[in-house]
DNA sequence: CTGTTAGCGCGTTCAC
DNA sequence: GTGAACGCGCTAACAG
């Protein structure tokens, strides 16, 4: 409602002080400084946004593109456009959603009417057409998720690879050598969503160049059942479980291994890895390596900020170092029912 | 990145003949209304979003607030979320995120900033104190969800009430008497959430209307065995539930009703309402009487456009009539076994 | 170094 | 169909 003018006026000072002294862009007495400031709160002045915007040429605000695919978990969209959101006010930036169909559009749009400073891109397919604009785009693009040509782009996730080797080393730690992989189901394999299979392939690799024949499975289902049963015939001595998978399958994991009488952590230690959901609500709660939403999009809106604020030269990929979450259902194989671990 | 400028020089007219020809606001001949628009197609021209929000003093933009009440589903919010961001860019207009503990200093910064045109409320309390701040706000808001009052507000939500009256008398119909309702868990009962204690009164209170003595139960954990054991005990003859809870809960009930060897629908009609989430995942499906997020979030969107465009006069409260769909879990008590109903 | 004056950014809209 | 006055805040250039 006020404007610059009406604080100008209170203070009585001119407008460019008033714009000085309350962007700290210049110095200003301390005196008449006080004086504006007084002013600014007495009159509870904010600048207009569209008026600083067209002066400042910057909007401070973000896009956040989420196209909705049908196979993915909601919640977990949710929990990252909440975190973009969050990251972004704690720099005094604001967030508005392009969403699904309006996504490649919106991305044009808000580049083309300067509507967004710079934009970040979340649920990243291997080839995601996303990844092609922000290429031809003059607007600072953070993608949260790597497609498979990172070039040109900016790209940060959670270091996969390195939590697939981190899951494993675990359960061999604890002499648990006979492991499988729950994976995602194959519909989102087969749209190449990119980290299901990152993790896969580092699953795989690492299990074969520890010399383990470990098995990975892709459900087709929304739970653990179908998956148990194809792990259990193959290997009846299974004594390690990765589970890189959806919540629904993942909760499931406890039910489908009783029936085979096998018990978590005793007879099958379990590790939740690269997964946005918790496990505290399981019938046995397991260690998990979160896909942790806050760290990714607090560095991804960070790295965007740098590119807008400082025209910044970012690397195309930044992984995010996995972290060990114990739940206590990983312990030692031979000494399970004793004690814990030395 | 092109101005009004280049699409006049371009078109051989004065830039506010390319406003007036673009926008519509007037008639201008159609042989330079074509050269107008050829020279903005051919230019790629987009006016620049500050520069109109500070000429037409409209930004276009809808702010949403959203609180993250760690009880409340994250996916339902979601889905209201996007059906918000979607039924916005339908009429042409983005939407601004304010979350959580931004929520009502959001909305103030919103407001004063003209940052947002208006503002939809998400996830309403009973006492919110976002209805104290849209009181004074001249900002037009729309709530989704009912507070206990609604002087001088606009809030739009399914109508709980008819829902629940729905609910009954379609078990009763189908000559299902001995009727429960599981009710959403204490803890968002107790902070006043609005929609299941208006679900719960309408319940209890079209059920003594029909003479029948129905019983509610409020669970507390996150799966229906608790409740089940509660209505079991006291009502053993069960043979009509409505769930008006949460999808966990809702999951488990089919499970929960074996272990006392009651099937659904032979022995057991179910209806789950208002309700969000959908039944086709669970072992059986229920009948539903859905929470429309399109429904709510499409008719806020449009009532809150006619308070920014038309400075509309709405009434503080549209109820949106439940709609029934069926899955086959209320078959008629008799003859469930043989042939559906007629 | 502090304060002021003046022009700019880009569309919208009124008066001619 | 056109010219020009806004809308509101930022900031370079200038003066004290």
């Amino acid at each position: 409602m006020a404007t610059i003018d009406d604080v100008a006026r209170e203070a009585g000072v001119s407008i460019s002080t008033v714009s000085y002294a309350l962007s700290g862009k210049r110095s200003i007495s301390p005196s008449t400084r006080l004086r504006v400031e007084a002013a600014a709160t007495k009159l509870g002045y904010l600048p207009h946004a569209s008026a600083r915007m067209l002066a400042a040429n910057r909007s401070d605000i973000i896009a956040v593109t989420t196209p909705l695919h049908p196979d993915t978990d909601q919640s977990a969209h949710m929990t990252f456009t909440m975190e973009v959101t969050k990251a972004a006010r704690d720099v005094d930036y604001d967030t508005v959603l392009l969403v699904h169909n309006d996504a490649v559009e919106g991305m044009k749009r808000s580049a083309a009417t300067s509507l967004a400073d710079g934009i970040i891109v979340l649920d990243v397919d291997a080839h995601d057409e996303r990844a092609v604009l922000a290429r031809q785009l003059k607007c600072p693009v953070v993608f949260i998720g790597i497609p498979a040509d990172t070039t040109g782009l900016v790209c940060v996730d959670l270091d996969f690879e390195a939590a697939a080797v981190m899951a494993i080393d675990r359960l061999v730690a604890a002499g648990r050598t006979n492991i499988a992989l729950i994976s995602h189901p194959t519909e989102t394999i087969d749209r190449e969503s990119n980290f299901p299979l990152r993790f896969l392939h580092a699953f795989e690799g690492h299990a074969a160049s520890l010399g383990l024949d470990a098995i990975t499975v892709n459900p087709t289902e929304h739970r653990a059942h179908e998956a148990i049963d194809a792990i259990m015939t193959r290997m009846p001595n299974l004594n390690g479980l990765v589970l890189n998978t959806t919540s629904d399958i993942a909760g499931s994991v406890s039910a489908a291994l009783a029936e085979y009488g096998r018990k978590v952590p005793t007879d099958v230690g379990v590790i939740a890895a690269g997964v946005t959901f918790s496990t505290h609500r399981f019938p046995v709660p397991f260690d998990t390596i979160p896909l942790d939403a806050h760290a990714s999009c607090t560095t991804a809106v960070a790295m965007l900020v740098d590119l807008i604020e400082n025209h910044a030269s970012l690397p195309e990929r930044t992984l995010i170092p996995p972290s060990y979450i114990e739940h206590g259902s990983v312990t030692p194989a031979t000494v399970a029912k004793t004690s814990k671990a030395t």
